[in-house]
Order: C-alpha cells, then sequence, then structure tokens
DNA sequence: ACCGACATGTAAGCGGTTACATGATTGC
DNA sequence: GCAATCATGTAACCGCTTACATGTCGGT
C-alpha cells in the first residue's frame, strides 16, 4: 500500500494534520505525482498510529480541534526502507486519451473533428499546469530541495513534449486522413466492413 | 467502467476471444497504455455479451474450444459513444519514482546512491521500450493505422524526454549534494533535527 | 446570523487484482 | 509421455473512492 508511505512522506516534511495531508495533494506539486482523499488518510493515520511509525499529539490549545502528527524512529525508518525499495516502472501509462485514439480507427469520419477537441481540451490543461510549474516556486512558502527541483525538471520536460505532441497531432489531423501506415491483414478496410455488416444486419432484423 | 470499453476497442480491431484481448495487453502497443487480465475479461465479455454489445460464436471445428466475439451494431455504437466523451486529464501521474524523488529528503545522506540506481533501473527499461518501438511495427503482422502511428509518436517522444532526464538526474546527483533551491520555513534543516530527536528519544526510551 | 474554510471521521460500494480450478492441443 | 501454450472461467480479497455525518472557528 503506497498511500501509508506518501503519508509517511509529507509527515516528514514537517509534522501535520490529516487535512494538512490532503491539502497537499489539492495544491502543492504532490498533486501532481498523487492524490489522497480523507477516506484514505484518516484511516491510515490511525493505523500509522497503532503501528508506532507516527505519534499523534492534540494541538488546539486556542484554535480549532486539530491532530497533529510526526514520525517516530521507527516511522522514519520505514520511510527509508520504502525509498530504497525499488519502484515498477510506470507501464501501463492508463492514459485513457492515448487509449481512445488507439481505437479511432472504428470512429465514424465526422468524428475526426472531436479527436482534435479532445486534444484541445488537453492542451489548455497542460498549459495551465506548465504555468503552474512556472509560478509555483515563487509563492513564498514551499520549500524545494535539490530533489524536488529534479521532479519538477522532469515535469516541465514531459509537459513540454505533451505540448509539442499536441501540435504535430493536431496539424496532422486538419489535413485529410492518410491511410493506414501498415495493415498486412487488411484489417482497416474490414472494420468498415464489418460495422456496415452490423448496422445493416440491425436494420433488416428490427428489434 | 473504462475496461468494457477498451474489450469494445478491442473486438473492434478484429472479432477475438478472451485470450486473444488479454494477448493485445501482454504483447502489442495496447500493453504500453492498459492492462486487463482474465478476472476481467471474461467476466466483461459476459456482461457485454448480456447487453446485446457483442455477440459470441463457438469456433472450434478442428482446433481449440475458442468463443469468437464480434461487436453488435449497438457495440459499435457505444464504443462510438465512448470514444466521444471528454476524458479526465491524466493526472495525478501515480509515479512512484517521482513521489519517492519528492520524499528523498527524508532519505539518508548514503543513500544519495540508491537514487541513482532507481533511475539507471528505470533507464534500461526505458531504452527497451524505445528500443520495442522502434522494432514493433516490423513484425509483419501489425496494424498501425494514421491514429496508431500519433500514439506511438507521442511515446517516442515521452520516452525520449524521460531518457534525457534521467541522464540530467544522474548527472547531478552524482556531484555534491546541493542546498535547498528554496525554503523559507527552514524546514530542510529542522527535518534533519526531527530525525535526529526521534532517533535519540528511541534510544533513551528503549521499547 | 450565516457562510466558507477548517477539521475529523465512518461506511458502503466498486473495480480491479490475485489466486485458484479445469481442460484441450500441439510440438518435442 | 510431457511440457508449454492455448483457452475459459470463478471467487476471494483489497485498496481506493464516494457519500455521508458531524462539529468548530473566523470573517462579514
Amino acid at each position: 500500500m503506497a498511500s501509508e508511505h506518501t503519508i509517511l512522506g509529507v509527515i516528514g516534511w514537517y509534522p501535520c494534520s490529516g487535512y494538512d495531508i490532503k491539502a497537499e495533494f489539492e495544491q502543492g506539486v504532490a498533486a501532481l505525482l498523487s492524490g489522497l482523499n480523507f477516506g484514505s488518510i484518516y484511516p491510515s493515520l490511525k493505523k500509522l498510529q497503532n503501528e508506532g511509525l507516527v505519534e499523534t499529539e492534540r494541538a488546539d490549545p486556542d484554535g480549532r480541534p486539530r491532530k497533529v502528527h510526526e514520525l517516530t524512529a521507527r516511522g522514519w525508518d520505514e520511510l527509508a526502507s520504502w525509498l530504497r525499495t525499488p519502484t515498477d516502472y510506470p507501464i501501463p501509462m492508463r492514459d485513457e486519451l492515448l487509449l481512445k485514439m488507439l481505437f479511432w480507427g472504428a470512429a465514424l469520419p465526422e468524428d475526426r473533428a472531436t479527436l482534435i477537441e479532445h486534444l484541445r481540451r488537453r492542451r489548455e490543461r497542460t498549459v495551465e499546469l506548465l504555468a503552474y510549474l512556472a509560478e509555483w516556486p515563487r509563492d513564498g512558502v514551499s520549500t524545494i530541495d535539490e530533489y524536488g527541483l529534479l521532479v519538477l525538471d522532469y515535469l516541465r520536460g514531459h509537459l513540454e513534449a505533451e505540448f509539442a505532441w499536441i501540435h504535430r497531432a493536431i496539424a496532422q489531423l486538419e489535413g485529410p486522413p492518410r491511410p493506414p501506415a501498415r495493415d498486412p491483414q487488411g484489417l482497416v478496410p474490414r472494420q468498415r466492413e464489418r460495422r456496415v455488416a452490423a448496422r445493416l444486419h440491425r436494420d433488416t432484423n428490427p428489434a
């Protein structure tokens, strides 16, 4: 379960509450890499507490009721141990738009414009995120260590590659459809025939 | 549920069995974007059948027992409708290595080498995938339409950006540690103190 | 007085993964 | 004959998401 280690990681930054942790995954760079919601955070915190990895202190002297969590020695060890563990390569990507594109041959010719719209919407968000990445380090409160800087560098490179690709893709899709690059089995023309046949079958055998 | 639409998408390529679908997500480009296993595939196929989106035919004249699935008219419609639906932007990325890097400040100084190893392992896989992408279209049986070509283009760009970044990151990490780029709250030195304090606390209050 | 932000928690449900169970066929 | 591959399925489990439930504090 990576979510518990993620929580340890955030507490490693500074002693904090469940609400603070949630905030890190809504604002902050962490939100670009992971997501956690209350339904995961509070039960996890309780579990980490029971396992002796974090210690919890009520901290509401004259403010709202609030619990602040800090790592124990075992918590620091567990966090370091997780960091040392090799990770799986992030494949499959689970990028739904790319998956749809892979299947776009099944779409009708007039839906070519829809794909261009999908890409434009995506580009908008990409541009927003690039702007966010450029602004974020200037907010005056964020901490960015050497490693965080490398992560920001990754994100920037990724988003710029994405932006450049969307540009290329839209340019191509705005032109006329191209024949398949390779189709040794004749699947592409057959796909059209199959779709037509299915329609015909429905129209002649109405439900 | 995207997995059922994914299955419709594969059947859209060619009428196929559950086993064939699984193969597409083990070999083939689809494996880079999505993963499906038998535990999802067979129940989904049955459900799609009950909903009238696919039709199933036993096809074992003189070979192994085998069921071949084909889209119905409603199946083609449902697939097209899914393709038209806007997708969520693929954030958070859920890239565990990047997440660990974000927390790497909590690691011990001697674990700097471990991070370099993580990155090297990742680069190896990236290089393998780039080689696979270069070779895959030459296998003589794969179909690549215009849209698939764009997906391959995306993947190549993504992997090349990744490769370049790993190079930069390793180069930097092989040098001496750098001070944080920004730390207005003094979190970085405090983190060290907190870890030391936790250790001290354990050593003076043994379990 | 009220709204929005702060703050903590529970419970149901869902989608996917893992493990298990079975069997036929082809090639060596 | 045996192993690897082809082939289809079921059931338990698990982690995360969603929705719900509750209450406080600060500003207007």
